[in-house]
DNA sequence: GTATGATTCAAACGAACGTTTGAACAGGAC
DNA sequence: GTCCTGTTCAAACGTTCGTTTGAATCATAC
């Protein structure tokens, strides 16, 4: 029990993290206890308010040590098209794929857990727990604002309004994609599992075809109204 | 105090199914506990288990109350659609229309709590609480058969195993348009909110341009190559 | 060896949880 | 009046929660 057969194995800091993703992805934060995080850890009870002070620090913690990487990729992804294009506005297409397309590869990497906190990361954006949507705003801003001025860029006679609406959408669409086969048995019990890289050109295919619907007439008809009355 | 000053208002029942309804909503399920419910409802704290058994029966009751609605009124859409078609196919738009119309209809009524429920029931389909799962999937079981039925005959060229997806993908879509600005404002500080009458034209875009997008490449790659090998 | 700082451990803390209890109260039927 | 059924009430039940404590254990430097 020299060096591999260490008293505990990897860290108790990374173990307890993992420990915690799953768990929250099962059961929720609040179903979650700090027994059933450290037991699943194989870790003292006490090893949670020592490494991290609290379990809300915990979740906390958590959620930056993925969304850092992934906001990270994200930005890279529109970087490197950016690159390519040249100072010319992005395709549409481009711009979804780097977003989306970083999101559907974590989500597809169950190796390192990736799935997993792709899941609880979907159903976050909804979920009510004030300080971590306080988190995910912080963290999100900076992103967020980079896609949507490249979009502003690629669909210049779109109002920006309209844009925002259909990313917000297209956020909705990818968070039960990600979900996933659960869900669909949900309301389809015959349907079967399949290869996952099959999900991504699926997305991508709706989402670019809502992106570039034609604009509802309710809205031209009002913005008109709007300049006539009022 | 004779007829409308009653002891203690309406029906104790009603009450605690509003005050519930609201407080799952904000706090979700676990984090909502008996004490709030019928603090903000102003029964006693015992009335939750006269009336209903215990807290998890009271959260299936709160969604039977609203989903049994909710579903009559979309499978009536969809009927007075096919009514109207007399036998022929309907168009993809009447089919979406008549579900999601519904859905945003509901999600506009905040006079009697409609929108309260209607964030909370988008939550719910990816959140993990085993029986409330369970109990969603055989409320939806029928009209979810219905729906895709419609589809199917209305889309007789886009393999079934597709329209599901894309059916999953536009759930996604309406929950987070349901969801709404507070999400919204997630990632766009300075979002306003306007008039919740211009969100159904505006996701019936998106929906529509996705449902009828172009099928992924790969998908039919995919085919084929099934096809030729294995 | 001993001293030092970081970490782990078993045990306990008070608070809040869902639920149960048994008495009190209501309003008809007789 | 008495009885009965349905409902409300204050109080307590046992359990589990997140957190804290102080001693035990480890690794490393001297």
């Amino acid at each position: 029990m020299s060096e591999a057969t260490a008293k505990q194995g990897p860290d108790t800091r990374a173990r307890i993290l993992d420990a915690a993703e799953a768990l929250f992805m099962t059961h929720g934060f609040e179903a979650t206890s700090m027994r059933m995080i450290t037991g699943q850890a194989g870790v003292n009870l006490a090893a949670v308010n020592y490494h991290f002070g609290s379990k809300d620090a915990l979740i906390q913690e958590v959620f930056r040590r993925r969304l850092t990487e992934l906001n990270r990729d994200r930005l890279a992804a529109l970087e490197a098209e950016e690159a390519v294009a040249g100072g010319a506005p992005l395709k549409p297409s481009k711009i979804v794929a780097a977003f989306f397309g970083v999101s559907l590869k974590m989500a597809a990497d169950t190796e390192h857990g990736g799935a997993t906190f792709m899941r609880l990361l979907g159903r976050t954006y909804t979920e009510p727990n004030e300080f971590v949507r306080q988190f995910l705003a912080e963290e999100y801003a900076e992103v967020v604002q980079r896609f949507m001025d490249a979009l502003y860029r690629a669909l210049p006679d779109v109002p920006r309004e309209e844009i925002l609406w259909r990313f917000h959408f297209m956020m909705g669409a990818m968070s039960y994609a990600i979900a996933g086969t659960d869900a669909l048995k949900l309301f389809a019990g015959d349907f079967d599992d399949e290869d996952p890289a099959r999900l991504m050109p699926r997305l991508m295919s709706f989402l670019l075809g809502g992106l570039r619907a034609p604009l509802p007439e309710e809205v031209v008809d009002q913005n008109t109204q709007r300049r006539d009355a009022a």
